[in-house]
DNA sequence: ACATGAACAGACAGGTCTGTCTACTCTTAC
DNA sequence: GTAAGAGTAGACAGACCTGTCTGTTCATGT
């Protein structure tokens, strides 16, 4: 019972506001002194328990990372067919757009802020890779007759929503994207003999 | 025959390093002394041509829509039926992503760099509202069944292939975009039948 | 009572960025 | 010859950024 009624330790905090201030105006736009203050931490705290900045960015994107998987993980656990689950990853990605404040995904923002080579890369690879196995395993389950292609046309769609309903300021662009979803399995897997 | 046989202008010179500086680093990564340094342009000139920084880029991004505009349409106009001229904004995209030094999108690179409201988001809108209406007239024509659904889908998908072929150094991504529009284009027109 | 460790405030150094300004050079037209 | 315009070289100001460092406060365990 100690981390219930104290409030949260610098490291919590300053991950909060990097959650906040890095995703609404980017990784690069947004400076340390403006984390620090948001959180209401010394500038030492951060150096003390990141090290860098680049580090605090990392942890901000592995963050990032865990709520989405939990998001999606919940929103597949929740149905019963492997065709309403791969269905249901682009529900959750509606669901997520829906939200005020939606900017896109975080980690092709702090790609194309990001010089290659660094920890942004190295994180948004591994996020990319849990998701596009993601999609290949479920149009396995769900029959596909080819499904590494389905899976990747299934990610396209996915980066696509993501990207337009970031750029054209869309929230129904995962709908879309679900509906096209679900006329290529309905395809890939003849259900419509 | 002024422009032939005389070096190129300050102005030429200056548009010719930020779009190659812009595109591959990104327009905030890179400075303006780079890219005065590798015109062999002083910094006056830039100032004197341009006004700003910011000017600059939506000159490099009018440009990158220009040369994009036309290497779509000729790719379009190189075939007879709607449907072989739809996909052939695939085709063109996946010859894009095979040339070295593929990016991404320049324009969704550009606004995950930049404040809103600026000339940046003006470029990219006019920029995707050209693309979004060139795919739903290309379904319009072909006899989709439902034209605005169609292009937006394809659209994602064209997204998507940038995002991915970008962020996964998939040059293929476009291929599998491809093949996910002729699915989708077959259905919408009822071909099969 | 007191030591310890975590967090605080904030000055500071060293670098980079945009944008301005001065002074010089070159070409071309008349 | 010379005036005008375009371009060049580079110093400079002012702002901002990351990261370091000093000194202080405060809760907690012994």
């Amino acid at each position: 019972m100690a981390s219930s009624t104290t409030k949260p330790s610098a490291r919590e905090r300053l991950l909060e506001s990097a959650n906040e201030l890095f995703y609404r105006e980017g990784v690069q736009s947004v400076g340390i002194d403006r984390v620090i203050e948001h959180a209401g931490v010394a500038k030492a705290s951060l150096y003390n328990t990141f090290g860098s900045k680049e580090e605090l960015v990392h942890a901000y994107l592995l963050g990032r990372q865990a709520t989405t998987t939990a998001r999606i993980t919940a929103a597949i656990e929740a149905r019963s067919t492997p065709r309403a689950q791969l269905l249901a990853v682009f529900d959750s990605q509606a669901e997520s757009q829906r939200r005020p404040g939606f900017r896109g995904c975080a980690f092709a923002a702090a790609s194309a802020e990001s010089k290659p080579g660094g920890l942004v890369e190295q994180a948004t690879q591994g996020y990319r890779t849990w998701l596009r196995e993601l999609f290949v395993d479920l149009a396995t389950l769900a029959g596909a007759h080819d499904p590494a292609l389905l899976g990747r046309q299934l990610q396209l769609l996915y980066d696509g929503a993501a990207s337009a309903g970031n750029l054209d300021h869309d929230p129904a662009a995962a709908l879309s994207a679900r509906a096209a979803a679900e006329a290529l399995l309905d395809l890939s897997t003849g259900s419509d003999r």
